[in-house]
DNA sequence: CAGTGGTCTAGACCACGGT
DNA sequence: CCGTGGTCTAGACCACTGG
């Protein structure tokens, strides 16, 4: 049987914390295998020396990690192993980019103030007309072109974007200069063909396939901030994700 | 204020559990707003005529939940109502198509036994030549062809496959007949054209774009079940997703 | 300093699972 | 029936926050 009762607690974390700690490190070292059933909880308290709830937080911290399981009239027991998925997160071209080692680089084709059209002013959001900033970007990784992207961002959340330097992440200017922090996104993957203007600045042919993306992203209180549409080599661009069966 | 001094206990549920209901009705009907205080703990158990452990077990269920979040030495406060943003799931075409409010059929186009190839085997980590179920469907929403999906699995798996009725989703099968349950996958999307064979099967034209879907689905504990290549008309299909910024 | 949540004790009874 | 985790009590002291 495995010793705790050694434990000397140290002052200034709470005694549960230290005792979910020192099984989490028996777990993770192999002293407690997968099935394993841990001592009943009143020998748990005779062998640090504490009372049960304190006991039962500690577990309960165990448990919240899906390190261990309890049955009731049964026992805790150490949990399976189990085949970890992490949520896809959504990434800026710069972000995934870097994800793969690339170096990502936006060159600025245009950028105009101009009112909302129906289209943009339903995804944003916000009235026709009312005016939004339009950004037309290449963006290269390594210095290939990859794709182009056309975002419109309401002039109202960020007034002096133009001044900005726009060769970088927009996510983090965004972030640095405005505060604003996306908090998600809807994403609209399908595929098309390059049109003509398209093809020369992506340094392809007419026609050829394109994988578009429309992104719409929101603050954490579910306010629009940008509208992108992507227009991606379909050739040179693919999104690979993690996704679990159920969800959450 | 607010009245819980009524609370009659009904048998069979903790008290814990029903306090922690009654405190969220109250947030949800409004009576409790986000930013309001709650009462002290001990003025709490005065009300609900309970002790402090059962009123934090109440609390903490709260706090999981995200409803509530506490500060020592202020008090407990009712949670801004947050943006809440679900993971994507990992859907079969039956199950995506059910989405959208459209019905899924399958056309079986082919079914045979042969060794895996050199890629083939890498993606469901067998060994080369070890046999595997080639499916091809064609897929039909309300009778439309959609795309049309080769699939790879090992004949291990699954070795009277070819007796089940493929024209439903396989998910189905595998869950229902070999209690296969499928825990989570990787996904690759693309851009690329029709080819003649495809075109002809989906009623298209070579050359038309097509929206790849590459998948390899996994147990829970991450052994490859299936590989499977869909090739979709680019303008009958697209993929939405909701994604977080910072996930999990 | 007073008020609040954070931690902890010692003990009790209940509910469930298996023998 | 026994052993286990689930719930609950009454009371104590600590740690943080604000005035």
């Amino acid at each position: 049987m495995w010793a705790g009762q050694q434990l000397v607690y140290r002052k200034g974390t709470a005694a549960y914390h230290q005792i979910a700690e020192y099984i989490r490190l028996q777990i993770r070292a192999g002293a407690l295998r997968p099935g394993d059933r841990l001592p009943p909880e009143d020998e748990l308290c005779k062998l640090f020396q504490v009372s049960r709830t304190t006991i039962r937080a500690a577990l309960n911290e165990l448990v919240l990690e899906g390190l261990i399981y309890r049955k009731q009239g049964r026992g805790s027991y150490v949990a399976e192993p189990k085949f970890e998925v992490a949520y896809p997160k959504l990434l800026s071209f710069t972000e995934e980019m870097a994800q793969k080692g690339l170096r990502a680089d936006a060159k600025v084709l245009s950028l105009e103030l101009s009112p909302a059209s129906q289209e943009v002013a339903e995804k944003l959001n916000i009235n026709p007309n009312d005016l939004v900033i339009v950004i037309k970007r290449l963006r290269l990784a390594n210095d290939e072109p990859i794709g182009m992207q056309t975002v419109f961002i309401p002039q109202s959340l960020c007034p002096d974007l133009q001044n900005e330097d726009l060769s970088q992440s927009l996510y983090a200017v965004l972030a640095n200069k405005y505060g604003i922090k996306i908090y998600a996104g809807i994403d609209t993957y399908y595929a098309g063909v390059l049109n003509s203007e398209e093809a020369r600045l992506l340094r392809s042919t007419p026609g050829a396939p394109a994988f578009i993306v429309e992104r719409i992203t929101f603050t954490s209180e579910g306010k629009p901030i940008e509208y992108v549409r992507s227009c991606m080599r379909g050739d040179r661009y693919k999104i690979t994700l993690w996704l679990k069966r159920e969800g959450e």
